[in-house]
DNA sequence: CCGAGATAAATGCATTTGCATGTTATGCAA
DNA sequence: TTGCATAACATGCAAATGCATTTATCTCGG
């Protein structure tokens, strides 16, 4: 601030970055950015109870979709956990290896692997289901119940936007 | 639904899951799946552009910083990457290779490394924000401006109140 | 019923990642 | 100044990851 144009008068829109004519960028208005370090916080403190037990957080991820959607395709599973196909085909296969899951051929589709939480699975991600709704709440601490619903809409709208895009 | 209980009478609160004594776990309202999937579809969206630049979405988070916030240790760039020390010290290296970053020995202090853009980096960066703020427009789609500062807000917040959570 | 094309997983392989540790440089107290 | 704790990077190594491809199965038109 050099104490020129402080008046508010109107400044060029890519002053800040200093180069030709690319528009100007703010990081802390682009909302991958935001999205990236919000996410990556929220693992960082999830990741400690999970190392404790031995998990990955792509391990728990696949555990959360289980226990919620109950049993699933490995594709389907791609597309919750956002896991890549390869990835989580060996990823499934070492947690079924520790007993978290179970794997088995759909009769009606000879494809298909369905997966689903054995019952030392299911103790565990009922284990870990607290502790990280109570992450979540002490993340959204000071933000209004209703404050909370808009952003989960919100970031909702975005997914569903997205998905247009993807092709 | 068996045809009971729809007059909208009270449920327990854990019938969901059908586990003991775990608390009903909502996907669809979970903070850390939303976020994931959110920011796993605007990864997606852009690594398109990203391939045919020969770069990868860490490169592409590094030069974004760098084009923001100028000139930078490799330590200051973890925090705002969300990238491993070790995994950005090496990344940094090949960025180097292809020319698209300098590192040089601080000064004033021989333990770091400062890294800056070279010209060609900022050239490709130069390049790529525009894409992405397209890309960002669009996932934003029907959004207003004032619900996309709350969300940007809102963000900002749940970072803020992970920091106290992190030790 | 057959065969081409599509789908779901698994696998080969090179690259990336992350933890633990090593190396060099600072800061600071005695 | 010396010595020791700490900070910033780099590196070794095993594990995880992603792309390309393979394998097995299914679909459906002919």
């Amino acid at each position: 601030m050099d104490g020129l144009n402080e008046g508010g008068g109107p400044l060029r829109a890519d002053e800040t970055a200093g180069e030709e004519t690319c528009p100007p960028f703010d990081l802390n208005r682009f909302l991958p950015y935001l999205l990236n370090r919000a996410g990556s916080r929220l693992v960082e403190i999830f990741s400690e109870e999970l190392r404790r037990r031995n998990l990955t957080l792509p391990m728990w991820r696949v555990m959360a979709v289980l226990w919620h959607k109950g049993e699933q395709r490995i594709i389907d599973l791609t597309g919750e956990t956002s896991i890549e196909q390869s990835t989580l085909s060996r990823l499934l296969a070492t947690m079924d290896g520790r007993g978290l899951v179970s794997r088995n051929r759909n009769r009606s589709d000879g494809r298909a692997v369905l997966v689903t939480l054995t019952t030392g699975g299911k103790e565990l991600t009922a284990q870990l289901i607290p502790i990280a709704l109570r992450n979540e709440r002490a993340v959204q601490n000071g933000l209004t119940a209703e404050e909370i619903r808009f952003l989960h809409s919100m970031l909702r709208r975005i997914f569903d936007n997205s998905a247009d895009l993807k092709p």
